[in-house]
RNA sequence: CGGGGCGUAGCGCAGCCUGGUGUAGCGCACCUGCCUUGGGAGCAGGGGGUCGGAGGUUCAAAUCCUCUCGCCCCGACCA
């Protein structure tokens, strides 16, 4: 493709609503732009990009024996009523009504959607196993789209569905998926960890993320180096450091006006990691008192698994309930259910005394207190891993795909029906699977960028090839220039020539800023000793080579 | 939905606090001509704005007040 017939609109300044390196380099580079909050049109180098993209994700797909498909985005309501997801998502569907007056609504996800299809082409155990994918668009209507392409409201997925007639069967087409998806990553460039993560209303027993390390990111994984224990921050256990134990006698001692752990920690010299915080909770079924140690905090969403929905008590809740205000809570005597992170079953600690200014020293679980045990404090770096003892990183990421056992979440209430060998009736094993082509698109960018611009992976680069004629004016250069490009383009390769009529520095800053890993500089100078410049966009570093070698040494 | 910020030419911004400088300004981009061609050149000339929108205060509003719409960031939410 010639430079000056595509639409490349670069930018030479920061544009001032975007933050995020990869929304940044994508405006700027001529790849995007925003149409409204979360919605983006790609230009033609964007298209290109997630096209190689999806070419990837195709060949993985079909690799494994999945079939591709097409699915509306359009959905009438009253399937997504069946499954009850109609009433449990709130206002992120896109809700309307056709001129029928009948409600409809725009695909979020498509399980439903394949499941009506499963329902009527699945009969017989001899259908299974099934595989189906698609790469649709989706509508989400975000509460905060963010960070250029990474969220918004409407965007590609690449998603597929498994049908299998038992367990045994999910795992497999489970396995299959994780395979094919860490090929797809590792082709398209991408640092990338896969980790364990929490289904949530996806439903079913066992889920993974695949996740691109970035600043960038939304979510954070928990790593352990020396067994790879890998999950997200939302489900991550781990075992806070061990801490030496003291051998304090119970007493209670007089803490003015020191509520908080710093507080109080600062007043006796001792460090936050001795202290029991105690926090009052409001569940549905009445007030829930959960305990972490002081240098730790407590994890809401891991709560939540164990108590259902909860909010913070008020203060005059905290009196009423626990007869002592706010700062003074300790976890002695009280009548209510105590939820108390694991790591505090062991020790000598510190906590409220119950008593207005006064703090308890020598409290000893068990003896002092009783509670349920569980893990309910949030993993972070340093901590110890509880399956290998190792020390645990903690890594901010950018979720660029998932997979999920949904098992008859969707078949049950659907009806999705198979006989087996024995006649018998028996609903069909389902997995979810996704990928945001986007998403990929963007960790790269944010994986690989200096100042100049973006660094793309080879694969999923717009072109493999730009060729830069610094010259248009001059006969040589232009003449060698074509010649360069028909070879290469003849041999297949995607060459992007910058035959605009521009300064050679404007055509350096473009090149660089696009990110071609290949640039072929054509100038007089080294044109008059026949050779040109072929320059690695990534380590800058150039080399000289005949013209006609050109072809052969890239 | 809660908190914060911002809407002035295609892009980036100044002007607003303290209303009035005459035709609303600067840089880049754009158009014409000359010149120039190895890291976003130079000179000369030129086009482009209902100052997000509506209402109000005032002799006078980009500037003050009210409402409203939009965008960004933090948080909540995220199938």
């Amino acid at each position: 493709m010639r430079f000056s017939k595509m639409l490349i609109p670069t930018l030479r300044e920061i544009p001032a609503d975007a933050e995020a390196a990869s929304h940044i380099l994508m405006l700027r580079a001529g790849y995007v732009r925003q149409l409204a909050a979360g919605l983006y049109i790609y230009l033609p180098l964007g298209l290109r990009v997630i096209e190689k993209i999806n070419k990837i994700i195709r060949e993985e797909m079909n690799a494994i024996g999945a079939q591709e498909i097409t699915m509306p985005v359009l959905h009438p309501a009253e399937i997504w009523q069946e499954t009850g997801r109609w009433f449990e998502i709130g206002d992120e569907m896109f809700r309307l009504k056709d001129r029928g007056g009948r409600d409809m609504c725009l695909g979020m996800t498509h399980e439903e959607i394949i499941t009506w299809l499963a329902v009527r082409e699945i009969r017989s155990y001899r259908d299974l196993p099934q595989i189906w994918y698609q790469i649709q668009t989706k509508l989400r209507d975000e509460a905060r789209p963010k960070s250029g392409v990474l969220r918004t409201r409407e965007f590609l997925m690449k998603d597929s569905y498994s049908f299998d007639a038992d367990e045994d069967g999910l795992e497999r087409s489970y396995q299959l998926h994780a395979d094919a998806y860490h090929k797809i990553f590792s082709r398209c460039g991408l640092k990338f960890y896969m980790v364990e993560s929490d289904p949530g209303m996806m439903g079913g027993a066992t889920a993974h993320e695949f996740m691109a390390p970035s600043q960038a990111g939304e979510d954070e994984v928990v790593l352990c180096a020396s067994c790879g224990y890998a999950a997200n921050i939302e489900l991550a256990l781990s075992s806070p450091e061990k801490i030496e134990v003291r051998e304090w006698e119970f007493e209670e001692v007089y803490t003015p006006e020191k509520r908080t752990v710093e507080d109080v920690s600062n007043f006796l010299k001792l460090g936050p990691e001795y202290f029991i915080k105690s926090i009052l909770l409001i569940s549905n079924e009445g007030p829930v008192l959960a305990l972490v140690r002081g240098d730790q905090e407590l994890h809401e969403k891991k709560l939540n698994k164990i108590i259902g929905e909860h909010r913070p008590a008020q203060k005059e809740e905290v009196k009423d309930i626990l007869g002592v205000e706010a700062g003074f809570i300790g976890p002695m005597n009280h009548k209510i259910r105590i939820i108390a992170d694991i790591c505090l079953k062991e020790g000598v600690y510190v906590s409220g005394a119950n008593k207005p200014h006064y703090h308890a020293k020598g409290i000893r679980p068990g003896r002092n207190f009783t509670a349920e045990w569980h893990d309910i404090h949030i993993a972070k770096e340093g901590d110890v891993c509880h399956k290998c003892n190792g020390t645990l990183k903690v890594e901010r990421v950018i979720e660029v795909g998932n997979i999920f056992k949904l098992g008859t979440k969707y078949s049950v209430p659907l009806k999705a029906l198979y006989l087996d060998e024995k006649g018998l009736e028996k609903p069909v094993i389902m997995g979810s699977y996704g990928i945001g082509p986007a998403r990929i698109a963007a960790a790269a960018i944010e994986q690989n960028n200096d100042r100049d611009g973006i660094i793309w992976p080879k694969s999923i680069a717009p072109f493999d090839v730009e060729i830069l004629p610094l010259n248009m004016k001059d006969a040589r250069t232009k003449e060698v220039a074509g010649e360069i490009y028909k070879d290469l383009t003849d041999k297949g390769i995607e060459v992007l020539m910058d035959d605009r009529d521009e300064r050679a520095g404007v055509k350096f800053k473009d090149a660089d800023l696009i990110g071609i890993p290949t640039q072929i500089i054509i100038g007089e100078r080294n044109l008059k000793e026949g050779l040109v410049e072929i320059k690695d966009r990534r380590t800058k570093e150039t080399r000289k080579v005949k013209i006609e070698e050109c072809k052969i040494s890239l």
